[in-house]
DNA sequence: CTTGACTTTGGTGCCGACTCTAGAGTTTAG
DNA sequence: CTAAACTCTAGAGTCGGCACCAAAGTCAAG
């Protein structure tokens, strides 16, 4: 059993951000000290471990909440975790075209930007921005 | 010269969002009325479109602070502004490249679930993410 | 002249994931 | 025994880009 420094330095996070995550209901200390001190054993570090993994995999922390109650309930199965794996993938995919778009609008800005040495008033880029952008994706 | 409402709708924003740019230094009424009214002229409304296609380009209201500052030098010549652009750009594309990290890393989650019936503790997502998930990129 | 639409200011709230503060109590190393 | 390091709680602050509110003043139509 160790207290939240050590738990937090075996994870790589400060302990403000484990008492974070537990008032978000994704972790509790095993136990209390007599004195009132969080203690935690070897499960609650997994956890800990799971939930700093699980957003590395993208997965925001009430997705994570989601994932660990489907942990908890025995009715649910494999596929319950893949659906939510399928979903936030479409999201991420969602998320990359629409920064595609805005990599494109700047790359159509800078191309028509040749004569670098030109004045301000005639800057192309300004102008474009002042009449239209190449639209990225609608929302 | 019109007030701030018709200006908000001429651009399709809320009279609250042009206060707030004036705010952020983005935008100033050509002159006030007689009792405090915010008026603008045509140039107010140009600007205005500049600050929303720069945004729809990817450009935070700080950034645009930038472009909008740099217009006013007029030392400052187009190389400037494209240099500013290609930061974007190249903020954007390291910001993809994340995502398609993470979005990898999810397909190799949801590739390891075969057998979708399994029962929950022997879901290899869960699995993963409890020991470790294909590296997205370190920032 | 009244009604309703508009504008003003200053303020608060929201999202997400922390981060920091203050003041008090606890544990550990020397 | 003391000083340093640690922990506790509750609450506020951070970032960005707004939205929403109230109370009061102003303007245009009928």
């Amino acid at each position: 059993m160790f207290t939240i420094g050590k738990l937090a330095r075996q994870a790589d996070v400060s302990a403000d951000t484990v008492r974070y995550y537990e008032q978000q209901g994704l972790l509790s200390p095993a136990t209390r000290s007599a004195a009132g001190y969080r203690l935690y054993d070897g499960r609650a570090l997994r956890r800990l471990h799971f939930v700093r993994r699980a957003q590395q995999a993208g997965f925001s922390l009430a997705e994570i909440g989601e994932l660990l109650a489907l942990k908890q309930r025995h009715a649910a199965c494999c596929r319950d975790v893949r659906s939510v794996a399928l979903e936030k993938k479409l999201q991420l995919e969602h998320k990359i075209k629409m920064l595609r778009g805005l990599s494109q609008a700047l790359t159509d800005l800078i191309g028509v930007c040749r004569d670098e040495t030109r004045p301000l008033d005639q800057c192309p880029i300004l102008a474009a921005l002042e009449n239209s952008v190449a639209q990225p994706l609608r929302e």
